[in-house]
DNA sequence: ATGTCACCTGGTAGGTGA
């Protein structure tokens, strides 16, 4: 079993390559973010002609998640329960079992401004409501853009990002607090190249010189440990034309 | 060195967010 997720930075500009991409990976599920898409103009029939049902919680302009699945996704939830929220920032349901939860994490601009307060204010929301789904959800993924590079080997350069957006303790720390939950980061199972990275600046020739960083994650709970197969980044995306940002990140499961 | 992209409003550019 795979899943995987993707920031595509625009699904109305990239639905073709997302096409593109399932049709060489077949994967169970997929969570999209950054679809930019109003629920209306959601391309659910695309979705359905290559045989993946789908779920959407979008907004104009910015943010929008989906979940892409084989088999229909059960018991959906659109963003956190409980915590108010203009933003169209989560999705969620289970598909053959597993609970999945899509996210697309905050961006936080900068420290010191408002809108770092509103990502440290939704990770909160996140994790109370992350440990209530693992309570009730035993085998269950959290994969997404968090917008966090949780340490310094997922940055390419850690003493020009010190202190950076996606390099802050405070985020750092609520990384943690998402691992302290029993998840793992299914990436670093496994021995993987160094200068592993899902995001790269479009500006400064950033992907030429492999300048990113790691803020896309498969966090996944203890029951699917054990079953963790593989877990790897796909930079093959960010080298078409006109690329998202971001590369997919995909996990394998053994069978339980 | 800096080098972008997507989308909006409101226009044949400028602003915002990432």
């Amino acid at each position: 079993m795979k899943f995987a997720t993707w920031n595509v930075n625009s699904l109305g500009v990239r639905l073709p390559q997302v096409l593109d991409w399932l049709a060489a990976n077949p994967v169970d599920a997929l969570v999209l973010q950054e679809t930019k898409l109003t629920d209306d103009k959601f391309p659910q029939a695309d979705f359905a002609a290559v045989g993946y049902a789908a779920q959407w919680h979008g907004q104009k302009t910015y943010n929008g998640v989906a979940l892409l699945s084989r088999a229909p996704a059960l018991e959906v939830v659109r963003n956190i329960p409980g915590f108010d929220d203009e933003q169209a920032r989560v999705i969620a349901g289970t598909v053959d079992g597993v609970r999945c939860i899509g996210g697309y994490f905050p961006n936080g601009q900068a420290p010191d401004s408002d809108k770092f307060v509103y990502k440290m204010r939704w990770l909160d929301a996140l994790h109370d409501w992350v440990q209530a789904e693992m309570a009730a959800h035993p085998q269950l993924v959290l994969m997404g853009d968090f917008n966090v590079a949780p340490e310094d080997r997922d940055v390419y350069d850690p003493v020009a990002w010190a202190g950076q957006i996606h390099c802050t303790p405070e985020e750092r720390a609520q990384f943690q607090r998402l691992i302290g939950l029993g998840l793992t980061d299914a990436f670093r199972l496994f021995e993987q190249p160094p200068k592993s990275w899902s995001w790269w600046d479009y500006r400064n020739l950033a992907f030429r010189k492999n300048q990113g960083l790691r803020i896309d994650h498969i966090l996944v709970s203890p029951a699917l440990t054990p079953r963790v197969a593989a877990c790897s980044i796909d930079k093959l995306p960010r080298k078409n034309e006109r690329p998202s940002d971001h590369a997919p990140v995909v996990v394998e499961l053994t069978a339980g």
